[in-house]
DNA sequence: TTAGAAGTTGAATATTGATTCATGTTTCAC
DNA sequence: GTGAAACATGAATCAATATTCAACTTCTAA
């Protein structure tokens, strides 16, 4: 299993994989700007600087070409969170480290949220892949993070789901939306909410 | 400004006021169930079981409806919400109660994920007041518990937003997609987090 | 050098469904 | 009872674009 999956239309040449992707990249911003039905392939080429005909050497259609931009974004975000991530001391500073990578890489790209989260009709299991598979690495990370005795026992599951949560919608508001505030500030009081709770300590 | 907003095409009668009524529910199933574009006007008169040109009397595009209807599920939702959390004995409490309660009425609107995410890119402005009319109310209930003493210091715009987030991901994952567990089971789960941290209680 | 595999081209096809509109029906104030 | 406003109807229009395809070009192994 490759990054082609399932195509069988996988490109045998390195002039052939340069011009797949091309294409990958010019949806991006077509999807983006646009949107799964607005979007024109004739706008994919244009962009891609290759004729129309050219989309169907290497995509069967149209959704074919965004499940494989889904994809593609899902491991370019995981790559660009997980190395800034990589060594962190504790588990508190690696969801520090990794809202702070997650809000400068949608700044990078401003229709992340577009392309995703559209993905639920036009793709729906590339959609519950894509937050299954931050879902998962999420979870494992919790786990190995309670085992250390770094964090509090709870239901690691649920938790990752409410993580994830939190980091998309935060990170739609405050750098998809509105860039006013620094990565580091808004993951500095998000990492404060989730580290202690928002209890006062009285009761212990 | 009343729930048809700026629509030239108000019913005037509690006849029509039926109609366009038993239009936007129809339009909430075939829209959750089609998705925005691959939905039809034609299904949604069929739904309502009234002829396609009626349609027309009352909404001028497709897109009006469309917008009619992420505002009525706003509506709804919040409403909902807002009835179950109310008089509750502190912050924490109308967490759990509202979590519950965004479960509970997720699992009796199966489309208002795809239906809500799809305003992204059918009606940007739209989306943005669903979730800002959300996000509004959370900050103005956490000052207010913040006032009381009833919860830590924050920064409660970033709070909220990240709140919603949580609530959102987690009614998706255990609401829409799969209902195995109980929404109480859940919303403690996740109280629980919110309420004291990840972090194990050593420095305080 | 050359065959054929891989890649490229863009005009033509074919489907789909949003919106219009001319006509018909219901309601009700007077 | 009547006229007008409100409401209801569904066939016809029309624009948009995903996909196909037959011809052409480039590359490479032997």
């Amino acid at each position: 299993m490759n990054q082609y999956s399932t195509s069988k239309k996988a490109p045998k040449t390195s002039r052939g994989r340069q011009t797949r992707e091309k294409l990958v990249q010019a949806a991006e911003i077509e999807f983006g700007e646009r949107g799964f039905y607005e979007a024109a392939i004739s706008g994919i080429t244009q962009r891609a600087g290759v004729a129309l005909g050219t989309f169907y050497v290497y995509f069967d259609s149209k959704e074919e070409i965004f499940r494989a931009l889904v994809e593609y974004m899902g491991r370019l975000t995981r790559g660009w969170i997980a190395e800034r991530v990589a060594e962190s001391p504790n588990r508190l500073t690696a969801e520090r480290r990794g809202l702070e990578a997650f809000i400068d890489f949608v700044r990078g790209h401003r229709n992340l949220y577009r392309i995703v989260s559209e993905a639920q009709f036009v793709a729906e299991d590339a959609y519950r892949e894509y937050y299954g598979a931050f879902a998962a690495a999420y979870r494992d990370n919790l786990q190995q993070a309670g085992e250390r005795g770094d964090i509090r026992d709870g239901n690691y599951d649920i938790w990752s789901w409410a993580l994830i949560g939190m980091n998309v919608f935060v990170g739609m508001r405050y750098a998809a939306w509105e860039d006013s505030l620094s990565s580091a500030e808004i993951a500095a009081s998000i990492t404060d909410l989730i580290g202690s709770g928002m209890s006062r300590g009285e009761a212990s």
